[in-house]
DNA sequence: AGGTGTCAAGCGTCC
DNA sequence: GGACGCTTGACACCT
């Protein structure tokens, strides 16, 4: 098991999702921007591999405003060969990567703008993880989308546009089950009519769910992964002190620990969307160290 | 140097 | 019809 956090690390003192605003663009800004962005990715592998931390998610951010008609720099052949040692360094690591495109990216909109729209940016996404060399293993993970009051029809939108998406989008394409519109059994429909894998949300599926428990859940999850690697879990807790779906500000371990006393023997990796991002993934690796050397005295 | 308003983009909820 | 949350920082601009 994997355990990886999300495109932020708060202790290597930079960032790798730098951007600028779209009137300051110029292709000199762009190309500056991407090379200080892809050196900061560079330096949090390297930080992740060093402390035992193999998944992580990278930013949609890496090359900013990359589906945006602004963007006239040629950065997938500019940026070719630094693209392509990241990639390596990642598959020479034996690390697993996923990117998570935001709240604007909707292939079910019913405005056909908004679904051309989020074509590019999850072509960008493909074009992005292939310059690196990653394989299919390596995912771009989507919300299902918006439901319009409607939801079979907001799904079978989905399903629609999904099948013409080109093939570097649909190899890596996942949908996630979210807390208020989606959930893991409407998700499992759209899977049994396009093969997607389901990346599965522990904390979403808490809830909101059509009544599975986790293990029930994780059983249908695993076989839609065959081919693409071990099954990708998202994973947090409530914040106490937030509104309801809020995340843990830190790691919640015997939260944690309870949800793997079901992931027992289970192929799987484990993105914390936790807000204090590689403190919890180390404390989480140490928790399991600590576990196991307990199982095995 | 530090504070603040704003940023490419959508949807759903609440009033 | 408008504000706000999502998730969140980082930039641009002002003092």
């Amino acid at each position: 098991m994997r355990i990886g956090y999300a495109c932020v690390n708060q202790s290597v003192g930079a960032s790798a999702s730098r951007t600028f605003r779209l009137a300051s663009y110029s292709e000199e800004r762009a190309a500056e921007t991407i090379a200080s962005n892809l050196r900061v990715l560079r330096e949090i592998l390297e930080w992740n591999l060093a402390r035992g931390i193999l998944y992580f998610r990278i930013s949609s951010g890496t090359i900013p405003l990359a589906s945006h008609p602004v963007m006239t720099f040629d950065w997938k052949t500019q940026f070719a060969e630094e693209l392509r040692e990241i990639g390596t360094f990642i598959v020479e690591s034996g690390m697993r990567t996923n990117m998570h495109p935001g709240q604007y990216t909707l292939i079910n909109s019913n405005r056909p703008e908004v679904v051309e729209a989020s074509i590019l940016e999850l072509q960008y996404h493909a074009d992005l993880m292939d310059l690196m060399g990653l394989d299919q293993t390596h995912k771009i993970q989507l919300h299902t989308g918006g439901v319009y009051g409607d939801k079979p029809a907001a799904t079978d939108r989905f399903v629609a546009v999904y099948e013409t998406l080109d093939v570097s989008i649909r190899k890596r394409l996942v949908i996630e089950n979210e807390e208020r519109h989606f959930n893991f059994a409407d998700n499992l429909r759209i899977h049994e009519r396009t093969g997607i894998p389901l990346l599965f949300d522990t904390f979403h599926h808490d809830l909101f769910n059509d009544g599975e428990s986790l293990a029930e859940a994780l059983d249908l999850v695993q076989p839609t992964w065959e081919g693409h690697g071990p099954a990708m879990l998202d994973y947090s807790s409530q914040d106490p002190d937030k509104r309801w779906g809020a995340h843990t500000p830190t790691i919640d371990l015997e939260d944690f620990s309870s949800v793997l006393d079901v992931l027992d023997g289970r192929d799987v990796d484990v993105m914390l969307e936790i807000k204090d991002k590689e403190k919890s993934a180390l404390a989480a690796n140490e928790f399991l160290r600590e576990r196991a050397a307990a199982r095995s005295d």
